[in-house]
This record gives structure tokens, sequence and C-alpha cells, in this order.
DNA sequence: CTCGATAGTTGAGGAGGTCAAGTAAACAAT
DNA sequence: ATTGTTTACTTGACCTCCTCAACTATCGAG
């Protein structure tokens, strides 16, 4: 009842807070967006355009139907944040490249998750060192598919 | 370039991880629910069912317009996964309950979320209770709204 | 050259989301 | 007590996200 200390906490407890940490970056990451106009999936895909991607790769990135791209994709280059360019060596696909303003967009969404660069900046190195090892050893299981 | 070891990680590559989690996460639990023929939204709802809940607490809890929330819970109650119930004190007020039914599947799918369990399995008390202790001290921090 | 796979689009339709407007009930407020 | 303000919920219009099925264009193998 009491907030005890979690001597070892039970597998739902952690699951719990894990969820509680995921849905809060995910809340900072979309308001961070929405200030620059763009829903959490424009964003999304503007973050994964380092450089050129094929409309498959992304619908592979996203875990979507690749229906669903050419709509998100549409709607970015309406806003210029975003341009197709026909691949040289396949005619069948578009590579999708962030614009200039783009990737100045994005640069800046990442910059303003404010409550997230807040909460890790109170974790010494030593903390950040042993929770990344540790994020990182669960990581290879957690994307695993069933 | 290469997978050193990651003595001090920066802030960004700690970013990047906790958001690699996330969606990871978010996705087993999406895949659970889906088996359930539940979307995620609608899951997400009936785990916040612990109790009964007016709507605008929904809405609350799920950072969202009342509006929306009336949607999905008619959704969810065609489907008898939850009742509307008047509140006895504030004839404005519906209290939205989970049915036996509800409260069946969101255990179910819970139990079905396998890569995230299969994840968490892998760590030993002591790494849980440090990953634990880690999270906890980073939550407050993420959960403060800008 | 033809056949089968692949990349992308379109259209239909459902779910999730917002905003504006409306209804009903609670709460003041002297 | 009646008048006015706030709160809870719903409805309707409208957008984005998402899937599925069907279509076109291109690639690649035999």
């Amino acid at each position: 009842m009491s907030a005890t200390t979690p001597e070892t906490p039970t597998k739902l407890q952690l699951l719990e807070l894990l969820a509680a940490i995921g849905t809060a970056q995910w809340r900072d990451f979309a308001a961070a967006a929405s200030h620059h106009g763009l829903t959490s999936t424009q964003a999304k895909v503007l973050a994964q355009l380092g450089g050129p991607l094929p409309m498959r790769a992304l619908a592979t990135l996203l875990v979507c139907d690749a229906s669903n791209v050419t709509g998100i994709v549409d709607r970015l280059e309406a806003r210029g944040l975003v341009r197709r360019e026909p691949d040289p060596t396949d005619r069948r696909v578009k590579n999708v490249v962030a614009t200039d303003q783009g990737r100045d967009v994005i640069r800046r969404v990442r910059e303003e998750m404010q409550a997230t660069h807040g909460a890790l900046d109170t974790l010494g190195a030593d903390d950040s060192a042993t929770l990344y090892a540790l994020l990182a050893r669960l990581r290879p299981g957690m994307e695993k598919d069933a």
C-alpha cells in the first residue's frame, strides 16, 4: 500500500512502470510535434528520413500497409517537408527525401521534448550508463515478433 | 561507428533507446489486443477500468477530448465489454464499468504480451531492482507537463 | 516474351481525434 | 426561487490514420 522500497519489484510492477514511461515520452513527442503543426505520425515519418527511403521501406519501418504511407507522405509533401524522387535504378520506386525545411522541423521537435530531456538530465553519468546497458539488454527481446 | 561499449552514452543515444523500447512495447500491446478483436485504444481504456470511472475522468487520463471517449465507450459497450452506469450522487455523470467479460479480455491481453514478458524474464532480480529504481526516478520528470 | 513478383496508388470504409454547439444537471448568489 | 455560470456528456462536421481489395507500371526469370 505504501511507497515501500522496491527490493525486488514484481514483473507486473516493472511492466507498468515501463508502460508509464513509454506513454509519457510519446505524449512529449506528440506535443512537440503538434507545436509545429505535425501529427505524431507525420513527425515519426520525418524522424526516419536520415536519407532517401523508398515508400515500401517506410511502410516496413512503420509496420503498416503501404497504402497508408501514400497518404502520410502526400500530406507531408503538401507542406513542403518532404519530396518524392524517382529512383534512378528502379522506375517503380519513389524515394522519399526530407527537404531542408523538413529536416529543420524535425530537429526542432527533438529539441523541444522538454519533459524527456529534463528527466534524463537528472541522471548522472554512472546512472545513465547503467540504464543504457540494462535497456540495451532488453531491446532485442522486445523487438522480436511473436 | 562500431558497436562500442557505451561507457557514457550520449543523451541522444539514451533517448533513441528509450523510444525504441517504448515503440516495441506498444506494438506488443497492440498485437495482443488485436488478437482479441480490440484496437490498442480500446484496450488502453479497458486497462484503466479497475473500478467505475466517469467519462470525464477517462478523457483526462487519455489526454483527449471528452467527445472522443463517447465513441470509444460506445464501441466497447456494443461488444459487451463495458457498461455505462448512472452516478448515484450526480445525475450528469455516467460511470464506465468493465463487465466480467471486459475484465477477462484485458487480463488475457496483458498475459499475451509475450515479447515484453520474455524480455523482462532475461533480467535477474538484481537487475530488475536496479532498472526499476532508475525508471522510477525518471518517471516524475517525464510526466510533468510543459 | 511471357509470367509472376514487387512498388506504388486509389477507393471504400472503420476507428481515433478535434472543435463547435447543444442538453441536462449541479452550483452559486445575493 | 430564479437567474446565471459551470460541468458532464452527446452530436455532427470534418480531418488523419489505418486496412483491405483492386489496379497500373515496372522488374526479373525462365
